[in-house]
DNA sequence: TAGTATTAGTTGCGTTTGAAACGATGTCAA
DNA sequence: TTGACATCGTTTCAAACGCAACTAATACTA
């Protein structure tokens, strides 16, 4: 066409390539556990976090995970109801309690790790440890400015 | 912290860390547009797409784009009520419509675009032709490998 | 041609989402 | 103490979501 604009290709613009992989790989992964535990995907993160930490207050599960707080609080309600999760009080501050995976929440872990590690090595597969390494620099990166950038452009904060 | 377990790192697995990034990006970016057009995720994408195409159906954005038919269809709707895109019955097929900027879309679009493009080449700053590539083709790789994954363990289409 | 299946796109409806308000607890300074 | 303020986590509510059902149109099949 005329070509007046500056054009713009969604097929390399980086937050829309983005967001399609990171929605197939969300949606591929989520179709492994769903099924079979009938954990959504906010509660299979709380437990994904549970199981690597052990013992986390909700707000420490919503930093990490990135997470809205409304979402963890949700999902947690919803383990805890299903018995895969517990909740222990602070008794140094009470505003906040301690959640832990039970021993099913456990089993349920343990049960489901090795999947998840097979499904992010067959992500990999055939890349050596460097360009693994690569990746995860990379995305480190981009993180960050991606952030710095909206600061700067945005200026809102 | 017994170890008996396969641990899963979600700092380095891939799945929950490509969500983050895209999350991340994606409001870095929306915060660009929404304060300044009033536009959702959703009509951004379309815009992008009909921006770049000029003329293509519901169904084609949906597949281009990855997101749902609903979406799309009150998308478009919202974005046609404000005068941003047209519709235009194709007299082939009367099931489906072509859309179209407006003059006003297209206007929005070419203002918008070079803020879009300066966001992109800020995220990748500093990296050269061949990582920029990289990235890609690396993006490009792993959206394959994880439909492909998750047919095979899923098994269920 | 009639009958069935398929496709484009919208809408109804229950679910999920997150911003804002909230109750409950804790902190700090006067 | 007391009062003002901050923090943790839940709840409320309106908007956004996506599945399923739907309408309308086209394509296949016999």
């Amino acid at each position: 066409m005329t070509g007046e604009a500056p054009r713009l290709e969604l097929e390399s613009f980086l937050p829309y390539r983005l967001n399609v992989l990171a929605e197939v790989v969300s949606q591929s992964l989520a179709r492994l556990y769903s099924q079979r535990y009938g954990l959504s995907i906010a509660e299979w993160r709380v437990v994904a976090t549970l199981g690597q930490y052990e013992r986390m207050t909700a707000t420490a599960i919503c930093t990490h995970s990135h997470m809205h707080k409304t979402k963890v609080s949700r999902a947690v309600t919803g383990l805890v109801e299903r018995g895969l999760v517990e909740r222990v009080a602070n008794s140094q501050d009470l505003r906040e309690a301690f959640l832990m995976l039970t021993a099913d929440g456990q089993r349920v872990y343990d049960e489901f790790v090795p999947e998840a590690v097979a499904f992010d090595a067959g992500l990999t597969e055939g890349m050596g440890e460097m360009e693994r390494g690569l990746i995860e620099a990379t995305i480190t990166r981009l993180i960050e400015r991606s952030q710095a950038l909206s600061a700067t452009l945005g200026e809102d904060d």
